[in-house]
DNA sequence: TTGAAAGCGCTAACAC
DNA sequence: GTGTTAGCGCTTTCAA
């Protein structure tokens, strides 16, 4: 039993094909009275219109791919990251609403995998430095919206998260506690993000007149980022008083671990963690969080994107969102 | 600058559109020199195909949807929960890998959201007893493929985990190690999955002359199941000497609940988690894990989607997919 | 107010 | 071997 058709439908009803798309679209100048009947008929045979006819007539699919670089070697591990898992969320909801649906890509993609698929445009969430992706999309004339490591590139547009602001913020609340030696932990990676926070850390430091106390993780991982916690609050006889993990850790290892070295926290360590991870909430005590408002990032992505695919909108400077601090226990001075 | 269509590459290479075609997708019978003509011109002229239209041809776009029911109220907070974030990022990519691109829906979405949208097949990871979709998806002869709780239904097919085993492998566990009195924490939700634990333990509590210990957390999340799990171990003068929580918590905040209430880990209480969450793997001791392999899942749920799709498999029975122990010293009786 | 016909870009019979 | 042509199912001028 084939799909009812468009012309299926029309016949039935003895209306023309054009009439009942009119009727259906609720365009066109019809009488209320065909008008009915059209849809009645089309309710009665259960016609639903070829989403793929509809979109060859109209030149574009509203699809929007959706590339996210791999955490580890893993492709996909960064949806087990809450910030990406929000971010993808977020997009995928944010584009619904605008009308456009998301499709999954893996990083590293061929052109291959994408070319079958009616792109009108791919964000590519964390472009990876040495994935190639962002070039065939571009030379394939897709518009690219990335963070601001595409910035400039004709056809690519960006958003991306103030990651002066994140250190800025964190380093101040701690500063207004009474801590001298705040440290600050960040995974050794190439991701632009974490190099920028890293200037950000230099330049607070300075401009306060305090030492510049930092700890590499190897790579991005609980496993690797516990690690450098342990070395941050290790070091000699100077001890840290403040902690600043900028790492997506999980918050209640972080705390174990600066307990396992023997810190109090917040007695002798004021600690806060970038991370959208709910558990934060649920530690003892609960553990103070800089958030990067994936949702907003991908509100400003879609808005942005939606702008350009349908306002033939430019030249854009990009947008940078503004980051949110939670104030819990682990970072208040008790008093 | 529009873009090159077919007929453009056909012009400039003084060919028609079907040689062309048949060069580019290595069909027909075309001389070496003509195939490689036609090649050229296209790479020279940045000639892609159409995508919408080779769909239209087709009669089928290789698209299909992927919605989840939510955790809590929020939408797409379920991808921040470890195993539907690898659920979701294993369908993709091994879709992708059969030719399927996966896009994503938000659980409750109404027709209108995806009516639009050309989908070969809808998978629904988790199907919220109340949502309309299934039902929805059916009526519009759109295969659904879920868990087994549309067993039955013509046009829906399930892929599941089994519960018996979750249940049976943990406690067969525990029971090896001397433990007598574990106790399971279980969120009172109506999923499936949920019940059928329930009625495991029981069975399997039974079938061991042993006391059936449980204690139901109000809702999934962190915060309700920690609760559940300082109710389970508070409980009288027979406090439990095993604890399995079936509800994708952090296994730190787990620990560190069992900690606060006094119970050494494991030489008072022996303790797993069903969870995919790594964190597992970097407390102290490691909480040993039950899991629901998202990754088996996923290849079993697509590889029978392709079936249905390619091979118009009809009826079928399911699968049931293995789970597995990953045993860590959280439960191992020291000595 | 309604209908006939063209055409979106591609592929595959079928003729040459 | 290569080209002509007829659609895939829909929307939209344009004519009646």
């Amino acid at each position: 039993m084939p799909r009812v058709r468009l012309v299926d439908e029309a016949r039935e009803a003895g209306l023309s094909k054009t009439t009942v798309s009119a009727a259906l679209n609720g365009t066109g100048r019809l009488s209320p009275e065909v008008r009915e009947k059209a849809r009645d008929t089309a309710r009665r045979m259960g016609y639903r219109p070829n989403a793929t006819a509809r979109q060859l007539r109209a030149g574009r699919a509203r699809l929007i791919g959706y590339v996210v670089g791999e955490l580890a070697d893993t492709p996909w591990t960064f949806l087990e990251s809450p910030y990406f898992a929000r971010l993808t969320g977020a997009t995928a909801a944010t584009a619904l609403a605008r009308g456009y649906a998301v499709v999954l890509l893996p990083a590293g993609s061929l052109q291959s995998e994408w070319a079958a698929l009616p792109l009108d445009a791919v964000v590519v969430a964390d472009p990876v430095a040495d994935d190639r992706i962002v070039e065939d999309l571009l030379a394939a004339r897709i518009p690219v919206f990335s963070d601001r490591s595409v910035e400039g590139r004709p056809g690519a547009h960006w958003v991306d998260v103030d990651a002066t602001a994140v250190v800025g913020q964190t380093l101040d609340h701690f500063h207004a506690q009474g801590a001298r030696r705040p440290v600050l932990v960040v995974p050794d990676s190439t991701t632009r993000f974490h190099r920028e926070v890293d200037a950000a850390h230099r330049a607070w430091c300075a401009a306060h007149g305090l030492p510049v106390l930092s700890v590499r993780a190897a790579e991005p991982g609980n496993g690797p980022v516990i690690q450098a916690v342990e070395t941050a609050l290790g070091v000699g006889p100077d001890r840290p008083d403040a902690l600043l993990v900028v790492a997506e850790a999980s918050p209640p290892l972080v705390l174990d671990a600066a307990r396992r070295i023997g810190y109090d926290v917040p007695g002798d360590l004021l600690l806060a963690c970038v991370s959208e991870d709910e558990t934060a909430v649920h530690t003892e005590p609960p553990v103070t969080t800089l958030s990067l408002r994936p949702d907003a990032v991908a509100e400003a992505g879609i808005a942005h994107l939606v702008a350009v695919l349908e306002q033939g909108l430019r030249e854009t400077g990009g947008a940078l969102v503004p980051v949110r601090l939670d104030v819990r226990a682990s970072s208040v001075r008790r008093g």
